[in-house]
RNA sequence: GGGCCUGUAGCUCAGCUAGGUAGAGCAUCUGGCUUUUAACCAGGUGGCCAAGGGUUCGAAUCCCUUCAGGCCCGCCA
């Protein structure tokens, strides 16, 4: 069984009613991590609905978190908002209304893209509307309780008059300067670095914040949630997961949720992905570069306890090989490779939206990669491949719409991640080379022999060979020259396919300067 | 100090949530193909499943111990 149908049925056998959820906080560009927590939900949020269940995936948005400092993708000027809810300090861009919206808006629009549309709470939201004031206020009330269960799993000590209430500083609007020091229903008393001294009534709203580790049991009881994922770093001993279901049970009297614990993608050569560390693939590149359903399929193939390793170079073209290969066996035209488990399951739950009634149209990505080289936009691209007859003539949209975007993820990891060995450029004149006697004879014999030959890959890979015979050069040092003239490089991609991919007459004109 | 993950062919890994003859890709070798961005086709070689113990008629798979590597936590979240 697939790993998502266990964790729906064990699910199920508690209760045939679950709300799924995930909680990321908006301080940066979404990072592959939080795409395994969104990807893993929403596995079992499917599996749920197909046995019969009745669940709901939410995802909340911890935008009312404090900024924790400048990262390395802000201007210094952020400085002065260190300390401050996200929701409440400008927008990077200025074009959203606040520096959570910037992020919130690209990451939810990442999450369509990927297929997966939760409803979504935000916690300022929630904090200012009041939904948090009767947890605030049963978290204080067991201040000692809660304290306890702090010091005693996670061992760290408290201070003194430590209260589980972060309250916003009036004055200067920061949630993490100040220390509540005294709760006295309704008021907590506080100081603040700023100098400001005050006190709050928590029967008003959006005053202040839970601490994270009695936020997130908080929430759990709100909302009901009954499943959520958690990175491995949450999932120490002494961590918040155990702190929260502690606090969960005995503070807010509500079961804890299936805390399933995800291990990290980590970067083939590079390690763990960080949100806040400004790592050299983001969340963004990496769904820029691979297409939904590979993305998918990635995180779907595995067990979410197992760590997976994003490889950005030539692995991605193998990856999305491997998926069209499982696709092929879905449909039935491949044959099934022993030790391949689980491929339907896994197929289907790598799919954004519905599956294909037929087979996508196949071409393999590593073409594409070259393809991609030679047109300059999709539209030429499309040219291309109707001419040489590498489209079928009656294309449905849904196979153009489907190569055109694996094109348009192609073009970016040309742009960004690719290796220099899979890049070449088609000179638009002829580059500044020196060829050697043989090949300005060759070239100039090819030159003869192009009008008249089949501009088909097998027929002008022989004639290259024909000639290499009859002027006596080696076979590389004919292809070297193609390369030379084409691209101003001694190697390039499979010569006949190559050139079929060209115009006739381009070819023409360019090896006629050549030889010159 | 603690937690999690990993250890299977030369390399990368699947198989471990069904205990029942050890799998794939790459590399290598053979044959075919006039042989290029990690070419294609057919076939072959290649493994004490990290080590040890236990459960079992039967263990890569379940349990315990050990060893090695990776990551995370021990500020905040």
């Amino acid at each position: 069984m697939h790993w998502a149908d266990v964790l729906a049925e064990e699910l199920l056998k508690k209760q045939t009613k679950h709300v799924l959820a995930t909680g990321i906080t908006p301080s940066g560009p979404i990072h592959i991590g939080n795409m395994r927590e969104i990807l893993t939900t929403d596995a079992v949020y499917r599996c749920l609905i197909e046995k019969g269940g009745d669940a709901e995936f939410i995802y909340i948005c911890d935008d009312y978190d404090p900024l924790r400092k400048v990262y390395p993708h802000l201007p210094s000027s952020y400085q002065q908002y260190v300390g401050k809810p996200l929701s409440e300090i400008p927008c990077p861009c200025g074009k959203h209304t606040s520096y959570a919206d910037h992020y919130l808006v690209s990451f939810l629009g990442s999450l369509h893209t990927i297929g997966v549309n939760p409803r979504v709470y935000r916690a300022s939201e929630m904090y200012c509307r009041g939904d948090y004031n009767e947890s605030i206020q049963i978290a204080l009330e067991n201040t000692t309780k809660i304290r306890n269960i702090l010091e005693t799993l996670s061992g760290r000590k408290m201070p003194k008059d430590w209260l589980p209430y972060n309250v916003k500083c009036e004055t200067c609007g920061r949630l993490s300067t100040t220390h509540p020091s005294l709760y006295e229903f309704p008021n907590v008393e506080y100081t603040c670095d700023c100098g400001h001294d005050g006190e709050v009534d928590i029967r008003k709203s959006g005053q202040g914040k839970l601490p994270w580790r009695v936020d997130w049991p908080a929430r759990w009881r709100m909302l009901g949630v009954t499943f959520e994922p958690c990175g491995k770093d949450h999932a120490t001993v002494g961590g918040t997961r155990e702190t929260g279901a502690k606090i969960s049970e005995e503070v807010y009297r509500y079961p804890p949720p299936g805390l399933l614990v995800y291990e990290f993608i980590l970067l083939k050569g590079m390690g763990a992905m960080h949100s806040s560390k400004g790592t050299a693939v983001s969340g963004e590149d990496m769904l820029r570069m691979t297409p939904p359903e590979v993305l998918r399929f990635l995180i779907m193939r595995n067990q979410p306890n197992r760590h997976i390793v994003f490889d950005s170079g030539l692995g991605l073209l193998t990856l999305v090989d491997e998926y069209d290969k499982e696709e092929g066996v879905y449909f039935g035209k491949e044959a099934e490779i022993k030790g391949m488990k689980e491929f339907k399951k896994i197929y289907e739950l790598s799919q954004p939206y519905h599956i294909q009634k037929k087979m996508p149209l196949h071409l393999p990505y590593r073409h594409l990669v070259t393809l991609n080289q030679i047109a300059k936009t999709w539209s030429e691209l499309k040219e291309i491949l109707m001419r040489t007859g590498q489209l079928p003539k009656k294309l449905t949209k849904e196979d153009e719409e489907h190569l055109r975007q694996r094109a348009e993820h192609v073009r970016y990891w040309l742009d960004t991640f690719a290796p220099d060995e899979v890049k070449f450029e088609v000179k638009e004149t002829l580059p500044d080379i020196t060829l050697t006697e043989e090949q300005r004879t060759m070239l100039s014999i090819f030159k003869g022999k192009i009008p008249d030959l089949s501009w088909e890959p097998e027929a002008i890979h022989n004639a290259i060979y024909e000639l290499s015979e009859q002027t006596k050069i080696p076979i590389k040092t004919a292809f070297s020259a193609i390369y030379q003239i084409l691209l101003g490089q001694e190697r390039g991609p499979r010569a006949g396919f190559f050139l079929s991919n060209l115009s006739k007459q381009f070819v023409l004109k360019r090896v006629t300067e050549a030889v010159k």
